[in-house]
DNA sequence: CTGAAAGCGCTTACAG
DNA sequence: CTGAAAGCGCTTACAG
């Protein structure tokens, strides 16, 4: 069973390739083919199940209809819903996605976005710090780029953000009007724009309400080792037994601060109150079940495929360069 | 900045495009290519930072290194989980990854299949009964293919299992010692190959126990809508007040099930004692903690991905059509 | 409306 | 060891 070309439908139905090529890619009107002929090759094509190499339509147009997608780390479930709903998105707008982890590895991240330039037609990519030279070389390639939830401050791309700071002072005014008075916040130290905007706009909003102390701040340095953050997390509270509020800066640390509750058998919330920036599954399971800052997943992949694809069609990378701020929504459940 | 192709390279070099082309490909010392211009060339290629066009190679080789993944539901933190750990096996093989979600719709599985099957170099799926057909024509068209978690009786397709029949086996014998009497199994009633497996193995070893009893085999339709497996559940435990012991066919049936209980303010395990087929981040988490069967993930991707990488590479697809069958880990936690 | 032809960037069998 | 050339399967500008 040899595959089929289009030489082979073209000889079937008795035209030259290019007329099946136009018929092919809707361009039957634009090139006056008659409805009968076209009707001929469609349902020749239909019949044979004849379908292009779409690596010999790509080396002659440049375009592979191929989205990158650059996440930090697949197996989180923030990433893998963002991907699912990006997929589902650019499915619909005839789009593959080729997604890879970087699991916050500089190098391969940049390895991965320079081996998939030339097969991609337009990246998605939640930059690490580290991957900035490397995005920077894509925009002046005037290949499109799509940044999603964090973004670097001095290259103007286009980029889909959820509001930090407008969501980070909205748990802490909750927690504030809740009767709190010393609200830990637990940070990652990681170099990246989005967990840097969580701290400041923690500290923001907590001075403003006068309830600052610099010992609540827990910044724990990055690590994919199983019980680094724990740890942290325990010593942390061991040494500062007086908090009545945890505020975590993203899901994987609430994760592991409820583990280190539980071992500790401070009961939320009376003895601890505890409030997570980033949904997650387990929350609302949970008892008590946790109150959490829920990011808007099917929007930021929504509008980051939109707004790929209008760049990928109309050529204009670099020009209207939007920054998106969406707002996330805060999930008041039983932990505070 | 336009893009360099392997004739400017060879100009810059002073030799002709072949040359540079069985350096790059690695065939230097079976075209006797001398050292000095091997390295010559590849200092060029290195200070130019030239990428061969894959879709050129791929039009005149007819292979792509990608693979095509194909899941049930990449949000599923099961195949997130197995994803990442195909994605990182294959790009040491140096493969890249499309995956690609069917979410149970036969349509979208089979026109994925359709659509890819010129773009990859082979599959790994889990596929849903209704792809049988486009996986038998796959294997007819001598496309690599490996399945994985499921298979179909009769067609001989390499595949990775794991072990339901053991792991329940196991699982009952586990709550029958323990003194559990009234056992159900929750299962939903998806044609899927695995889900009947297990739930013929929990029949054949209920049945073995002497505690079997029809109306304790809960089967529920499948369905994405959000709350039917819950109202499946409590209309079941309100009719039959009496079962000991829950005994779920896979992690999400078990959530949602733990839902229920909280709802119903069965206690765990004092009133009914949970074990789950599938681990769940939650499960550790949950308390009481909830014991469940581990399917091996990283062993399966690693599994697949190299049975996959051993018939691209020999082209050996249909001869010795292995069917690996792993097992699964019983993790005792609290709720049994 | 249709046809002939060039060319995208590689790989490789063949000749030297 | 090197070189010249064909060809993978498309698309598209051009001529009719």
């Amino acid at each position: 069973m040899k595959q089929l070309s289009i030489k082979d439908i073209a000889r079937m139905v008795g035209v030259v390739p290019s007329t099946v090529s136009f018929v092919i890619n809707g361009k039957e009107k634009e090139m006056r083919i008659s409805e009968e002929m076209a009707d001929k090759i469609r349902k020749t094509i239909k019949e044979t199940g004849y379908v292009p190499n779409r690596s010999a339509a790509s080396l002659r147009t440049g375009k592979t209809h191929v989205i990158g997608l650059i996440v930090e780390d697949i197996s989180n479930s923030f990433f893998s819903m963002l991907a699912k709903a990006i997929e589902d998105m650019a499915y619909k707008a005839g789009y593959r996605v080729v997604y890879c982890s970087t699991e916050n590895d500089d190098k391969k991240g940049t390895e991965l976005i320079k081996m998939l330039s030339k097969q991609v037609d337009g990246f998605i990519i939640t930059p690490s710090s580290g991957m900035k030279e490397e995005v920077i070389k894509l925009k002046k390639s005037k290949k499109p780029v799509v940044l999603l939830d964090r973004y670097f401050a001095d290259v103007d791309l286009p980029c889909v953000l959820v509001n930090n700071k407008g969501s980070i002072s909205k748990g802490v005014e909750l927690l504030v009007q809740k009767g709190y008075k010393k609200i830990a916040f637990v940070v990652t130290a990681l170099d990246q724009m989005q967990m840097k905007e969580r701290l400041s706009a923690f500290q923001h909003s907590i001075k403003k309400s006068g309830l600052y102390q610099s010992r609540f701040i827990l910044k724990l340095p990055f690590s994919t080792e199983d019980s680094a953050y724990e740890t942290g997390i325990r010593t942390f509270l061991e040494k500062n037994e007086d908090v009545d509020a945890l505020f975590f800066a993203t899901n994987y640390l609430s994760i592991d601060g409820l583990k280190v509750l539980q071992q500790l058998k401070w009961k939320i919330p009376d003895r601890v109150a505890v409030l997570s920036f980033d949904d997650h599954e387990i929350f609302k399971l949970y008892s008590p079940a946790i109150t959490a800052i829920n990011q808007p997943i099917a929007e930021i992949a929504r509008q980051g495929v939109e707004i790929l694809t209008q760049y990928m069609h109309e050529q204009v990378n670099g020009k209207k360069d939007e920054a998106l701020l969406l707002d996330a929504e805060l999930i008041p459940r039983e932990s505070l």
